[in-house]
This record gives structure tokens, sequence and C-alpha cells, in this order.
DNA sequence: AGATTCGCCTGAGAGC
DNA sequence: TGCTCTCAGGCGAATC
């Protein structure tokens, strides 16, 4: 399930074989998406040249000659290949970007709760876009901006540092294990964690990102780069997907429960 | 305003 | 073998 690190993995992945090339020919098979691909979509991206690429959160930036920008988001079983045209089709191949070089940018998400959508040269922000908490390696996110934004909030920790609204990228996997390192129980009232604490916190997210990055992601299902190569993160992975199994610090089964309808892994002994 | 719940989807795995 | 059921989950929308 692509989280950010998983997103910054196929961006890093695509960019060589995508930045520079023009867009020759865009098939849509399947326009049933999260929200449904923009009719228009070929007719603006066709003829174009992809400048560059860029990640806001877990959105996909493909950035146009024209100004515009192609948005996707994988959702939670989205992937993105680069393939040579002509590669055989499997299902759920819903978008193919064809590229002046014989290659094609090809979307598959069986479970279609990915995006791709459109964002025009003449809109100032996405509405998607609107609204996202700092990116977890700017200067804006730190400790104490945690502290600042949790007062007052009964929500569990987990919940408030998962919400897009306060920080991007802390999705359910990294929220477990930044927990974890940080040593707070991921069912702790937001504000009642203490700012010490939340520096503490602040580092682990952006430790745990960046290591997950490092290892190009986590696979657990059906996590691929461009290339179709597993990321390793998986390995080093403390708490998520471990429950009953001993704490890799203090030998304490690892327990699981549901906080906000998600699967929510800590060691009992470690995380207070 | 903040907290909680719902709904969109399909594939994998369990149980019968 | 094949059916049915449950679960997984990003995240916006709706509701409390």
């Amino acid at each position: 399930m692509p989280e950010l690190p998983e997103v910054e993995t196929v961006r890093r992945g695509i960019t060589p074989h995508v930045v520079d090339r023009r867009i020759s020919r865009v098939l849509v098979r399947e326009s049933r998406m999260r929200w449904p691909v923009p009719p228009e979509l070929a007719e603006q991206l066709c003829g174009r040249r992809i400048v560059g690429t860029d990640r806001r959160g877990k959105y996909l930036l493909l950035l146009l000659d024209s100004g515009d920008r192609l948005l996707i988001h994988l959702g939670m079983s989205g992937r993105l290949f680069v393939l040579e045209q002509g590669f055989p089709l499997v299902k759920h191949d819903h978008v193919d970007i064809e590229l002046d070089d014989g290659q094609l940018l090809r979307f598959h998400d069986p479970r279609r709760f990915g995006a791709v959508l459109l964002w025009r040269h003449d809109e100032p922000t996405h509405p998607l876009l609107i609204g996202m908490g700092p990116e977890p390696f700017s200067d804006a996110f730190d400790g104490d901006y945690l502290h600042r934004l949790s007062r007052g909030r009964s929500a569990p920790v987990k919940s408030f540092v998962m919400d897009g609204r306060i920080v991007v990228g802390a999705g359910n996997i990294y929220a477990a294990e930044s927990l974890f390192r940080a040593g707070i129980r991921p069912t702790r009232a937001a504000g009642d964690v203490s700012l010490p604490r939340y520096r503490l916190l602040a580092r682990k997210i952006r430790d745990v990102l960046g290591e997950a990055i490092a290892q190009g992601g986590t696979t657990l299902r059906d996590f691929a780069g461009a290339d179709g190569a597993s990321g390793y993160f998986q390995q080093d992975l403390y708490v998520y997907g471990r429950e009953t199994l001993a704490c890799r610090n203090c030998s304490t089964p690892i327990r699981r429960l549901v906080i906000g309808q998600r699967s929510s892994f800590f060691c009992p002994r470690c995380q207070r």
C-alpha cells in the first residue's frame, strides 16, 4: 500500500524515463477511479513535453510544458510502470501514457482507489491539495509544531499524526513505526503528549520515512517500484503486522488494536 | 471545530 | 473445486 516513501520511490523510478519526453498518445481504458479520469485528459496531454516530476504528500505530479500538471494518486493498490509500447496488457491496466521514445507510463490499479487528474495551469492550486499539512522533511514540521496543534485534542496521537491536515505522509505503517521508536502509545490522547516527546516523535517520523525511502519503500502485498522491484523496508519493521510476535526490543508480544478504523500495532512495554 | 463513521473497490485468504 | 465471508486501507464526505 503506497505511502509517502513508496510514492517517492515511484517518482524517482520514473523520473529519468519520462522527463524531457514528449507525450505521443494517451489511452484511458477505465475512467472510473476515486474520481473520474477527466474526459479531456488525452487532448490536454498529447503533444506536451514532460518537464519534471514532483510530489506533494502522496500525490505524484508530472509537470508539463503547457504549465498543466498531471496529478496521480496511487490510492491503495495503484502502480505505475515504465514499459515498452506494446507490452502485454493485464487486468486493471487503466491508463497508458505513451512517450515519443517507444516507452509508456502505465497506470494499473485493481481497487481503483487511485486517481489520475489534471491540474490546469490557470488554477493557482488544486482542490485536493488545499489544506494539506506540511511535508515531514520541511522546516515547517517539527515537534513544536505538533505540540502546538495538538493542544486540547482528545483524539489518539496516532490518528493525529495520520491526519493529512496536520502532516502529510505518515500513513498507517509509518505512524505505527514512528510511535514505536518514540516510545509513545498510539492510543494516548494527542493533547496529552508533552513537547519533548513530540520533538522526539517528529524526528522519528523523519527517520522512518527517510530510511524507508532509502530502502525503496515497504513491500507487503502489491507494492513495487516503476521497474517492478520490491522495497526492503518491511525487514526493518518493529511493530507493523507483528501482532503476537516478540518485540524486537524487549520480547513482549506485540499487540494489535483498531484505532480510527485502522489496524494499529504497538509494544505494551516499550510504548507508554 | 473536532471526532467519528461511511463508502468506494478487488484480491487474498479462511472456512465450509 | 467452488462458493461465501472477512479483511485490507487512503482519504474525502457526511454525520455526530
